[in-house]
RNA sequence: GCCCCUGUGGCGGAAUUGGUAGACGCGCUCGACUCAAAAUCGAGUUCCGCAAGGAGUGCCCGUUCGACUCGGGCCAGGGGCACCA
C-alpha cells in the first residue's frame, strides 16, 4: 500500500469504474426499498461553483449512505438551461444562446464527474432540449383544457429602446439595466396560470411537510397569505351612472364599520374606468397614479393620491354620505379592489384623510372610558374596545367582527369572505430562449392549444439579437401557422414560458422519461415523492410552490396519484469569502488582495459575504480540486459549519481536511496486526457508528465529521488489538460517503471483494453502547465540585454517601449537615448547603 | 411597519428530556524527530490569578436543588413580506 494517498490518479480510476459498473443506476424495478435524493438543478452558467460543490456534496453523502443500507437510490441530475443569461451572452459575444448553453453543460457536466458524485447519468435532461419542453408543452395543453391557464391584460415594465419586457430586478432607479432608458408600465395580453385555485390547499398541505424547515412553511405560508374579513356594499348615487348601484370592498376589521370616513376604489376599478370615458379629469388623474415603476422602493414612497368622484351611502345609515375617491393606493388585484377608509385605526387611511381634511374618528379605543381621547399622530390599529359604534360599543374587537358579519348577512348587504395575497402565476416572457407557449392566435377560432402530435413547437435556429424587441416575434416565417383547428392563416403566440415552469416537473421526468409523454403515472409515483430535496433557501417561495402548484394540478386532472412532491427539504447555507477593495475601491480577487499585500499595496478587507462574481470574492472549485482531489474538498465542504448555516471558505480548512486525508490513508493502511478485546475501542467504535447514522439521518454532517474524528482519534491512540483491525475496517465505511474515492482505494487495498460503494453500512450493537462505568459530577448548591467514578447504575445511597464524604464537599460544608441532597442516578449528586 | 431566525473561547462550532459548558476542527504556544525545512508525532490552549480560588454561553429579571436549554423584558446581527385594506 502506498504511503501517501494520491488523489491525482485514485479519483479517476474510481471514476472510470462506477461508470462502467453503472453503479449509481436507478433502476425502476427493484425490490429494494426506493430513496429517492435529489439536490435544485444548476443554471449552467459557465462553470461549477463552491455552493453548486456544497449542495451536491451533501446530497452525495446522503444517497451514498442509503445506497450502503439497502435502499435503491434514485440521485439524478440535469441542468435549468433556459433563460436571460444565454440571451445576455448572444447579444454581447454574438454566440447562439444554444452553442452558449451546451457547451457551459459540457464543462459543468465534466467538473461534477471530476467531484465524483454518485449519479445517475442515464436520467440527464436539458430544459432546452425539445426532448423536455416539448413534454412540458403537452402539459400545458392539458391544464389549458383542464381551464387551469387563461389569458388576460397584465401591467409589465417596458424599456421602449430595447422593446423588450424587463423582470423588476432589471429596472434600476427607473430605467431599463441595459439600455438606461426610462421605463414605462405597459399592458399586455399574457398568459396565466390558476393557482389561486389551489391557495387553500396549497395552504393545508404545508400542515403535512413535518419533513421541511419552519422557516420555508412560514414563508410560504406568510406568501399564500389568507385573511379571513367580509365583503360588503356601499350604496352610490343611483343617477346616470350606467346601472352601477354600489360599490363593493373588502375589509379584515368589519368592527370598525363605524369608523369610515371615505370610500377608495382602486385607478383601475371598472367604476374609475367608467368615469374616465367620461371625464378628461379623472382620465388624466388615472394616468397620473400610473406614471412611475413598479418596483418595491417607488410605490413605498410613492405620496398618497386621490380624486374625488361621488358619494355613497353607509349600509349601517343610509343618512350617513361619505365621500368616493380614485385613490392611488388601492390595489385592484387584491380583495375587491375597493376599501372603506377609517382613519384612525388604519396608518394608510390616517395618511390621505390628513391630506384630504377627511374626519378621524376612535371606534376602539383601549378601555370605554377613553371614547373620547382623540387619535394621536398615527392610526392606532390594535387591539381594544369598540367606541362610538352604535350597538357595538363595548364589544371586543372580534366580537364586533362577528356581530357585523352576521348583521351584514342577515341584512343581505355583506357576507363574510376570506382574501388572499397569492395571485395567479403569470407564466408568459417575451423572451426568446425559453418553452414556445403552444398556442395559435385564429381570428375566428381565438386561442387554439397545438394539437399534441404537432408538438413539440420547436425553438426557430436561425435568430438575431442585432435588432432590438423578441427575436420570435421578429423572424420572417416561424410565428406564421394555419390555424390547428380550422386551417385558416394564423399567429403563433411568441412569447415564452417563464423558467419557473420548467423547474416545476422536472424532479417527475427524472422519474420516468418516456419519449412520446410527459412521464409515466405508474413509475412516477413509484419514485416520488422525492424523499431529501436539498437546495438554496432563495427558492424557499416560488420555486417550491409553483413545484407543489403544479404537482397538485396534474394530480387534480388525474395524471399522477401525488400531491406533494419532496417530502423532505433542506435548505443548505451559502459558501462565503471575505471581499477584498484596492485603495481606489476596486473589488480583488483572492489571490489579487494577496498579491497586492505582498507587493505592499493598500488593501481593505471587507466584509464576509456569499461569493459572487460582483464582489469578486470567488474561489473556482477546478483548480482546488486538481491540487487536493476531490475528497479533501468533499470533506471540507461537510466539515465544521451547520449545513443550513453559511460556510466560509478558507485556505487553512481546506489545508486541514487534506491532513485528514493523508491521516485517514495512514491509519488504513497501516500494519493491522494484533489480537484480543479492547472493550473500550469497541465501545467507542460502536458508539460511533450509531453517531455518524444519526447524524447523517438528520443531514448534520458536520457532527458526523466530529465523530470520524474522535474515532480515528481513539483508533490511533489504541495498541493494536483485534478489536483495533475492526476499528479500523469499519472507520472505512462510516467515511465512505464523504471520502469514496479514497475508500474504495483503500478497500481494493485490502483486498475486499467488489466496491465499497456495494458493501453494507455497519450496524452498531446496543449492547455495546453503553457505559458500564460513568462519571458521577459532584456538586454543591449546583457548582461543580469534584467528579468520581461508579458502577453504571449504582444505587442512590451508594451516590449520595459517596458525595457527601467527598473531600471537597466536607471542606465546604464544614461540618455542617446537608440542607438537601439530590441525586440523578448516572449523572450528579447535587448537595444543598 | 408586520412576521421569523440567530447570538457560546482568537475562529468554525459541540452539548438526549433542564443535569460535569467549550466535543471535534482551525489557529496559536512549547517540545520531539531533522544538518535544515516540509511532513509527522507529543503536550498545552475559555477568561482573571503564581496558586488556592473566582468569573463565564449578548444584557437585565424570574422559575428551579440546578438554566446555553424554560418564562418575561431589552440589545445586536441576519432573513422574509410590504400601500395586501
Amino acid at each position: 500500500m502506498a504511503s501517501r494517498f494520491n488523489p491525482l490518479t485514485a479519483d479517476a480510476r474510481w471514476q472510470q469504474a462506477w461508470d462502467e459498473a453503472g453503479t449509481f443506476h436507478a433502476s425502476n424495478d427493484s425490490s429494494r426499498p426506493k430513496a429517492y435524493i435529489l439536490e435544485m438543478f444548476p443554471y449552467p452558467s459557465g462553470r461549477i461553483h463552491m455552493g453548486h460543490v456544497r449542495n451536491y456534496a451533501m446530497g452525495d453523502v446522503l444517497a451514498r449512505y442509503r445506497r450502503m443500507n439497502g435502499f435503491e437510490v434514485l440521485h439524478p441530475m440535469g441542468w435549468d438551461a433556459f433563460g436571460m443569461p444565454a440571451e445576455n451572452a448572444a447579444m454581447e459575444r454574438k454566440v447562439h444562446p444554444g452553442e452558449w448553453t451546451w457547451s457551459n453543460i459540457a464543462t459543468m457536466k465534466a467538473q461534477l464527474k471530476r467531484l465524483g458524485f454518485a449519479l445517475d447519468w442515464s436520467r440527464e435532461l436539458a430544459t432546452c432540449d425539445p426532448a423536455y419542453y416539448g413534454q412540458e408543452q403537452a402539459l400545458f395543453v392539458d391544464l389549458f383544457k383542464a381551464g387551469l391557464v387563461y389569458r388576460k391584460e397584465s401591467e409589465v415594465n417596458w424599456d421602449p429602446v430595447d422593446m423588450t419586457v424587463l423582470a423588476n430586478e432589471q429596472v434600476i432607479d427607473g430605467r431599463g439595466w441595459r439600455s438606461g432608458a426610462l421605463v414605462e408600465r405597459r399592458k399586455l395580453s399574457q398568459w396565466f396560470l390558476k393557482i389561486t385555485d389551489f391557495a387553500e390547499d396549497l395552504l393545508e398541505g404545508l400542515g403535512a411537510l413535518d419533513q421541511w424547515p419552519d422557516k420555508v412553511r412560514l414563508m410560504q405560508e406568510n406568501w399564500i397569505g389568507k385573511s379571513r374579513g367580509m365583503n360588503f356594499r356601499f350604496a352610490i348615487e343611483p343617477a346616470q351612472r350606467g346601472g352601477i348601484k354600489s360599490i363593493e370592498v373588502f375589509t379584515t376589521r368589519p368592527d370598525t364599520i363605524f369608523g369610515a370616513s371615505f370610500v377608495a376604489v382602486s385607478p383601475d376599478h371598472p367604476l374609475a374606468q367608467e368615469y374616465a370615458a367620461s371625464s378628461p379629469e379623472v382620465a388624466a388623474f388615472i394616468a397620473k397614479c400610473k406614471q412611475g415603476g413598479t418596483t418595491a422602493a417607488e410605490l413605498e414612497t410613492a405620496e398618497k393620491l386621490g380624486l374625488e368622484i361621488g358619494e355613497a351611502y353607509h349600509p349601517l345609515d343610509p343618512d350617513w354620505e361619505l365621500p368616493v375617491f380614485i385613490a392611488n393606493f388601492v390595489l385592484m388585484d387584491y380583495g375587491t379592489g375597493a376599501v372603506f377608509g377609517v382613519p384612525g385605526h388604519d396608518q394608510r387611511d390616517f395618511e390621505f384623510a390628513t391630506k384630504y381634511g377627511l374626519d378621524i374618528q376612535r371606534v376602539v379605543a383601549p378601555s370605554a372610558a377613553e371614547a373620547d381621547k382623540p387619535i394621536g399622530d398615527a392610526a392606532e390599529p390594535g387591539d381594544g374596545i369598540l367606541v362610538n359604534s352604535r350597538f357595538l360599543d363595548g364589544k371586543d374587537v372580534e366580537t364586533a367582527k362577528a356581530a357585523v358579519i352576521a348583521r351584514a348577512e342577515a341584512e343581505g348587504w355583506g357576507q363574510g369572505t376570506t382574501a388572499w395575497r397569492l395571485r395567479d402565476w403569470g407564466v408568459s416572457r417575451q423572451r426568446y430562449w425559453g418553452t414556445p407557449i403552444p398556442i395559435v392566435h385564429c381570428e375566428s377560432c381565438g386561442a387554439v392549444p397545438v394539437p399534441k402530435d404537432q408538438l413539440p413547437v420547436v425553438l426557430p435556429e436561425d435568430i438575431d439579437f442585432e435588432t432590438p424587441g423578441n427575436p420570435l416575434d421578429r423572424h420572417p416565417s416561424w410565428k406564421h401557422v394555419d390555424c390547428p383547428s380550422c386551417g385558416k392563416k394564423a399567429v403563433r403566440e411568441t412569447d415564452t414560458l417563464d423558467t419557473f415552469v420548467d423547474s416545476s416537473w422536472y424532479f417527475i421526468r427524472f422519474a420516468s422519461q418516456p419519449a412520446d409523454r410527459p412521464f409515466d403515472a405508474e413509475v412516477a409515483a413509484h419514485w416520488l415523492p422525492v424523499d431529501q430535496y436539498i437546495g438554496g433557501v432563495e427558492h424557499a417561495i416560488l420555486h417550491l410552490l409553483y413545484a407543489r402548484f403544479w404537482t397538485r394540478a396534474l394530480q387534480r386532472i388525474g395524471m399522477i396519484d401525488v400531491a406533494e412532491p419532496f417530502q423532505g427539504l433542506f435548505t443548505q447555507g451559502m459558501v462565503t469569502h471575505r471581499t477584498y477593495q484596492d485603495a481606489a475601491g476596486k473589488w480583488l480577487l483572492p489571490e489579487e488582495a494577496e498579491a497586492a499585500l505582498a507587493k505592499g499595496d493598500k488593501v481593505t478587507s471587507g466584509r464576509v459575504e456569499k461569493m459572487s462574481k460582483s464582489k469578486r470574492n470567488t474561489v473556482d472549485p477546478e483548480p482546488i480540486v486538481e491540487q487536493y482531489g476531490a475528497d479533501a474538498v468533499r470533506w471540507f465542504m461537510l466539515s465544521d459549519s451547520p449545513p443550513e448555516r453559511d460556510l466560509e471558505w478558507s485556505e487553512s480548512g481546506i489545508e486541514g481536511s487534506w491532513r485528514f486525508i493523508q491521516r485517514l490513508w495512514r491509519i488504513l493502511s497501516a500494519d493491522q496486526a494484533g489480537d484480543g478485546e479492547d472493550k473500550a475501542l469497541d465501545r467507542k467504535l460502536h458508539q460511533t457508528i450509531a453517531a455518524v447514522s444519526a447524524n447523517i439521518e438528520a443531514l448534520a454532517f458536520n457532527k458526523a465529521v466530529a465523530n470520524l474524528y474522535e474515532l480515528a482519534n481513539a483508533i490511533e491512540k489504541a495498541q493494536p488489538s483485534g478489536s483495533r483491525r475492526a476499528a479500523v475496517e469499519t472507520l472505512l465505511r462510516l467515511a465512505a460517503p464523504m471520502v469514496p474515492h479514497l475508500a474504495e482505494e483503500a478497500w481494493a487495498a485490502a483486498g475486499r471483494e467488489g466496491m465499497i460503494a456495494d458493501a453494507p453500512w455497519p450496524e452498531a450493537d446496543p449492547a455495546l453502547l453503553v457505559e458500564d462505568e460513568v462519571t458521577i459530577a459532584i456538586q454543591v448548591n449546583g457548582k461543580l465540585r469534584d467528579t468520581v467514578t461508579a458502577a453504571k447504575g449504582a444505587p442512590k445511597e451508594q451516590l449520595e454517601a459517596m458525595a457527601v464524604a467527598n473531600p471537597n464537599v466536607q471542606r465546604i460544608l464544614a461540618g455542617a449537615a446537608p440542607k438537601k441532597v439530590i441525586v440523578v442516578p448516572d449523572r450528579l449528586v447535587n448537595i444543598v448547603a
